[in-house]
DNA sequence: TTAATTTTTCAATAAATTTTGAAAATTCAA
DNA sequence: TTGAATTTTCAAAATTTATTGAAAAATTAA
């Protein structure tokens, strides 16, 4: 297979695994770009690779540099912007994991909290089936922030590895 | 806070949640509406409950079984199904996990082992950064995808509370 | 300064996804 | 069997989300 086609295939593919995961097509298939690039691109590179438009362009650069995964850099002696992506999986894993934690799950566990204090007798079956479910799936998300805070924390690759010892 | 009040906002919120990681908000708000019923609930019962039509129900219902996360079930003297959704927060987890392994974590894993043997001299610095990245990622990719199934045939919630006391 | 280049914004448009509801198919009691 | 109850399907409509492109804003070299 030709390198050319390989881009296409590994753009193409991470493009449609994105919006499995609540982002957007382009988003993810600039990433994957960016991911590829042995050199930094610039914003009308990008639109030309990937055939969008500017706004589409800017938008989705930017976006991706609000989720940490894509940084600009300044070449010596061009006035444009160019981007790069972090290139080190483990990185972008990390930096989608505090990213998520932040935005989905610390949020969903302020109203879990919330919920917990619902009025009405206890022995109620409808009553007791909410507190039960409700407090399950607190502990079950406390329990879960608790491991990505840690995931998140580590310096390397270590963790992934030092579960593949732990199971065996 | 009354029953009927923390229900609607857990159903609410578990909709907009479900949103981001790619699965419709009704099928989300279904899902959250059985794991806080205490008994099982017909498709009316349904539709009434989050004001959806019948065709809305029925399929978001449906792609819930296939999801594994919710069973038929047959009252006695009962015409009409009934439907229940598994309340263990972590045997849900491991039923997404093991379908969005296969659904999407797989695939892709097959296709980044294609896309390794890409032609071109490695030391072109083009080809040797794509080789690169994607080995990286498809070397993440199969160490995660082990690491999952062990969290898949994990009987009970000691995976989570072994890696508590593992970092503790 | 000025003016060329580049980036950003955003209303309009397009595309994709979800929802509806009525008709067809299926199920099941009698 | 029949026919009422229930489930399923699916084309059309509604809604949501993504994209465009031109205009405005910002930046920078001279």
């Amino acid at each position: 297979m030709k390198l050319s086609e390989a881009k296409q295939q590994f753009i193409s593919s991470w493009g449609a695994f994105g919006t499995h995961w609540g982002i957007n097509r382009t988003m993810a298939q600039i990433h994957a770009l960016l991911l590829v690039s042995a050199s930094p691109l610039s914003q009308d590179n990008i639109m030309e690779e990937l055939n969008i438009s500017r706004g589409n362009a800017n938008m989705n650069i930017r976006e991706l540099i609000n989720w940490g995964l894509v940084e600009r850099v300044l070449l010596p002696g061009e006035r444009k912007e160019f981007f790069v992506a972090e290139k080190d999986i483990w990185k972008v894993v990390r930096q989608i994991i505090k990213e998520r934690k932040k935005r989905e799950l610390e949020p969903m566990l302020r109203l879990l909290d919330q919920l917990e204090d619902v009025e009405g007798d206890r022995k109620d079956k409808e009553v007791k089936t909410f507190v039960e479910t409700v407090g399950g799936i607190k502990k079950f998300g406390h329990q879960a922030d608790r491991t990505l805070d840690l995931m998140v924390r580590a310096e390397e690759n270590w963790f992934l590895s030092a579960l593949g010892k732990f199971f065996k």
